[in-house]
DNA sequence: GCGACAG
DNA sequence: ATCTTGTCGC
């Protein structure tokens, strides 16, 4: 069953950037967010690309916010309904990621997608659509940066450097491993850039990618 | 015009 | 994203 969000999607690319310009003022990028000690469950989502044909994976993994354990889950896999364009990422994995928060049991506190959010040309990656269409705290974090300018950080696992687009600070490169290439995070939804990296931090103890997210990757390839 | 371009 | 072996380093 399609996600009622995505019944009448865009076809083209001028279409996709009118939603995103339409959107985009609906997003919430100061937050408060929500209280660390209310926040149970989190969910990261990711999307893989299965074999031949065009067809999307959306996985959503939800995990226990203290222990980190695994607690539900979700896969949806379907055709893609959008080519891949830099800048409208969202209109190609937004529907399998949708289809997939629906056939969760538990509602999560708050949501950590694959790719960007603030820090994109338009300022509303996938993470601000996420969070729009859902109304749920989103944080985005990437593993490349893709729009802005920024200085590498120090090697020090929670040292950070600002991506600064047109004079503005849309996101952060942060060190999540000593010495290891930074992640870049910036805001979804419902939460503001501090609260964002602090999550990300407390979610990445042992690699470079937050475990909610490595947690979607694995079921987005079938493991 | 040419290159770069989240996953 | 995905196609793919070995190899350097902690």
């Amino acid at each position: 069953m399609v996600h009622p969000a995505t019944t009448d999607w865009p076809r083209t690319v001028p279409e996709a950037e009118a939603i995103q310009r339409r959107l985009a003022p609906l997003a919430d990028l100061t937050g408060p967010g929500p209280a660390p000690a209310a926040v149970r469950h989190v969910a990261g989502l990711d999307v893989g690309y299965p074999t031949a044909g065009d067809e999307v994976t959306g996985a959503v993994a939800v995990l226990d916010a203290d222990t980190l354990a695994v607690v539900d889950r979700a896969v949806v896999r379907e055709p893609a309904r959008f080519p891949y364009v830099p800048g409208l990422f969202a209109f190609r994995e937004l529907p399998p990621l949708l289809a997939a928060l629906d056939r969760l049991t538990i509602t999560p506190d708050l949501l950590v997608c694959d790719g960007h959010g603030l820090a994109h040309p338009r300022r509303f990656g996938l993470a601000c659509h996420l969070g729009v269409l859902t109304d749920l705290p989103v944080i985005g974090v990437a593993k490349t940066p893709f729009t802005g300018r920024h200085d590498p950080p120090g090697p020090e696992r929670g040292s950070w450097t600002p991506i600064v687009l047109d004079g503005e600070v849309v996101g952060r490169a942060l060190r999540t491993r000593y010495g290891v290439k930074p992640v870049y995070v910036s805001q979804g939804h419902r939460i503001g850039l501090d609260d964002a990296c602090a999550h990300v931090l407390r979610l990445t103890p042992a690699y470079r990618i937050p475990e909610p997210i490595r947690q979607a990757d694995r079921l987005s390839r079938g493991r």
